[in-house]
DNA sequence: TCTGGGGTCCTAGGACCC
DNA sequence: TCTGGGGTCCTAGGACCC
């Protein structure tokens, strides 16, 4: 029978970050993300210490205090070039491997023969390469592998829910919320239908399910009795949407500030679009303010040309910034949005074009060699100005130890 | 007076994920 | 005072068409 495994990295951007620093072994450890502003990975310590999952920083500092837990600011280029590192061990020890997001990867094998011992090697081999520890899920179907890597946490790394009877103990003391797609407000709407568990959950009716979740909670309990539905997605499809933005480290008052920061903003979508090879046929720009405990944007969206130009996605952003600009607001954030995509070489051809476009390209093409091997940012368009008055915060950010020469690591052997 | 039925496309918003 | 960033999918409702 084919089988699916799911790779997990415990506490992934803590690990990494221990990778480098055994010293912070056995000790609370937590990752915030921009402008120090949450909490987005905690080592098993500060966890049962309280700190939750996405808590504002501030609300935890006396906490943080009292029990002496090292916070660390992101830093994500580091952990995107140790995810890299996970992923080229992974495709040693599988025909299809799916990498589903920055510390989780969907495996695929044709049957399950030996694949408990297989896995467990997979595990010894990433600890080795990368330091990183993982736990490793196997089932029959997606939604089952993501729950037993979850459960594989305290149960020795790997967890195989290829028996039936095992898994359907297990999903009868899993809470509904624990499976993969079901949140809060999902739970909600079952609870008064009696369905709390996991199991309650795969036992009820198709039509019930059907009228409360719709049909991908429907595709989600046939995944549970063990039908596959969710296929392992090889090549992942083309991207829907390419997005940057930030929260400001102060509230931002002014156009011009808005726009550029905008348009260092859009000249980062723009070099994302290029590297996926992407058009962009439509723009979006927001600015996020906070009233009360609501967070509000004022927004609008634009059609254009097929274009992954930096200069003239920096104008159509503070265009549009312009636009939706209202004086007096404190802005704390924006962002800009890429949508209605499509490939860059197979391109419609341009009525209107001038002989800019090639002109253009090159340039482009230029600008992001060089900053890919000076660093990010190294040159940039004009408009795209120095963070003026919308620059983040962030106290301790740890060197790129592993993507960056002048940060690599020291190391003195005595003999 | 009587006001169909089926379809598509688009958009905004909700819900969820990591 | 201080609350991330980047995504996906689904649904409902409106506009429009024949």
């Amino acid at each position: 029978m084919p089988a699916f495994a799911l790779v997990d990295c415990n506490n992934f951007f803590v690990s990494c970050e221990r990778a480098f620093r055994p010293d912070l072994e056995n000790r609370p450890v937590i990752v915030l993300s921009n402008n120090d502003g949450c909490v987005i990975s905690r080592s098993e310590e500060a966890k049962s210490l309280g700190v939750g999952m996405g808590v504002p920083f501030f609300e935890i500092r006396p906490l943080v205090a009292e029990h002496k837990i090292v916070f660390i600011s992101a830093n994500h280029e580091l952990y995107v070039d140790m995810s890299r590192r996970v992923a080229n061990v992974l495709t040693r020890h599988a025909p299809v491997v799916e990498n589903y997001s920055i510390d989780e990867s969907f495996l695929t094998f044709p049957d399950d023969d030996g694949l408990y011992e297989r896995a467990r090697a997979a595990r010894a081999e990433i600890r080795k390469w990368t330091g990183l520890p993982v736990s490793i899920g196997l089932a029959p179907t997606k939604a089952l592998a993501k729950l037993g890597s979850d459960k594989a946490k305290k149960n020795g790394g790997v967890l195989s829910l290829l028996d039936a009877a095992l898994r359907e103990r297990i999903l009868d003391e899993t809470p509904v919320t624990d499976i993969w797609g079901i949140a809060k407000r999902s739970a909600l709407r079952l609870a008064p239908h009696g369905i709390r568990t996991a199991g309650e959950f795969m036992r009820a009716r198709d039509s019930l399910i059907l009228s409360v979740l719709g049909i991908g909670g429907l595709r989600l309990a046939h995944e549970l009795r063990g039908t596959s539905c969710l296929n392992l997605v090889a090549a992942p499809p083309e991207r829907q949407s390419i997005t940057v933005s930030r929260s400001f480290g102060a509230p931002v008052h002014s156009l011009a500030a808005l726009q550029s920061a905008l348009a260092v903003f859009a000249a980062r979508a723009a070099e994302r679009a290029r590297r996926h090879g992407l058009r962009a046929g439509e723009v979006n720009v927001h600015l996020g303010r906070r009233e009360g405990d609501r967070q509000l944007y004022d927004g609008d969206s634009i059609r254009v040309p097929p274009t992954c130009d930096t200069p003239s996605l920096i104008k159509t952003a503070k265009a549009l910034a312009e636009k939706i600009y209202v004086e007096g607001r404190a802005y704390k954030k924006a962002g800009i949005v890429l949508s209605g995509l499509e490939r860059a070489d197979v391109s419609q051809a341009e009525f209107f074009d001038d002989g800019q476009t090639e002109r253009s390209q090159r340039l482009s093409g230029a600008v992001d060699r060089i900053n890919a091997s000076i660093g990010s940012g190294a040159l940039r368009y004009g408009g795209e100005t120095a963070s003026k008055g919308w620059g983040s915060r962030c106290e301790t950010q740890s060197p790129c130890w592993t993507t960056r020469w002048e940060d690599l690591k020291a190391v003195r052997a005595a003999m």
